[in-house]
DNA sequence: TAGTTTTGGGACTTAATTGTCTTAAATATG
DNA sequence: CATATTTAAGACAATTAAGTCCCAAAACTA
């Protein structure tokens, strides 16, 4: 059951941890984040530009530069990521892949869908990056193998 | 939110509208359930061909030959399905792709996606060929575009 | 100003998924 | 037996996702 694109994962892995680092003021490098992660340091990049292009990080180059968020971890919601990352059309999508699923045309498991994706997006709605950078700064939840 | 494969995509489908023709003896030929479903003959004969060898469907060539449940629709879930198409581990996955999550070192996400996933493997688990199969013939849900 | 650090952006490679095609094997029919 | 029908199997091509690399641009340091 894979939902999210590895961009995705790897995007919203380094958002968390940057929220979980949110005593240190300025930018931090990409390079950093990569390295803490264990991810691809130019996968990320690329999908730090496309965060950055769509106004959820900031960026500075140069010595010091890096990347920090545009606005306060507790107003930056899931949502926000998924939507720049996987488009805004993530939570409305068939099941069965079927076109235009809805109320008039559904598929055999329209009805069941619905309520899961319904679900899933009010978590997504309500999930800051805050409260999960707070997981892993009291060590008790973690976003590396 | 894409979350199954356009093999398991259309298998499913394949397989729902196999239940809704029930009343129908005998084989079903692949070339009528592509054409009825708009989906490519071969694509689905390769689908078909892991259902059978994992023993969801029985096939006969020749004229008049095709591919018939092995069993009841009302025996056949869509877990079953699910797993010979997309892997035992199905349900078992994390949200953020990190090998091993679970509760000795969960990720952030790992206690909201833990019950997402419980609630979609429960409906997977009671979901039928047959129930599926009912609404179609009923004519109340379409599986085509 | 020269050199270093860091992100930006694009080209490129690799891998996985999806889709197409060809031939073989099994079965039925005349 | 010859021919038509249908699935089996695997090669192959196209598309998308994932990952790598290079060099330019911006900013700091000395």
């Amino acid at each position: 059951m894979k939902v999210l694109s590895k961009a995705t994962i790897y995007g919203l892995r380094a958002l968390v941890y940057l929220a979980s680092e949110k005593d240190r003021t300025g930018y931090l490098s990409i390079g950093e984040i990569s390295e803490k992660l264990n991810i691809s340091f130019h996968f990320l990049t690329k999908t730090f530009q496309t965060l950055t292009q769509h106004g959820i990080l900031e960026s500075y180059r140069g010595p010091n530069g890096g990347v920090a968020l545009t606005k306060p971890a507790d107003q930056l919601f899931l949502t926000d990521i998924v939507h720049v990352l996987e488009g805004a059309d993530f939570f409305d999508k068939c099941l069965l892949g079927l076109p235009g699923c809805g109320v008039e045309a559904p598929c055999p498991v329209h009805d069941f869908w619905k309520v899961a994706k319904a679900a899933m997006k009010n978590e997504f709605d309500n999930t800051s990056l805050a409260e999960l950078g707070e997981k892993v700064t009291d060590d008790r939840f973690r976003l590396v193998a």
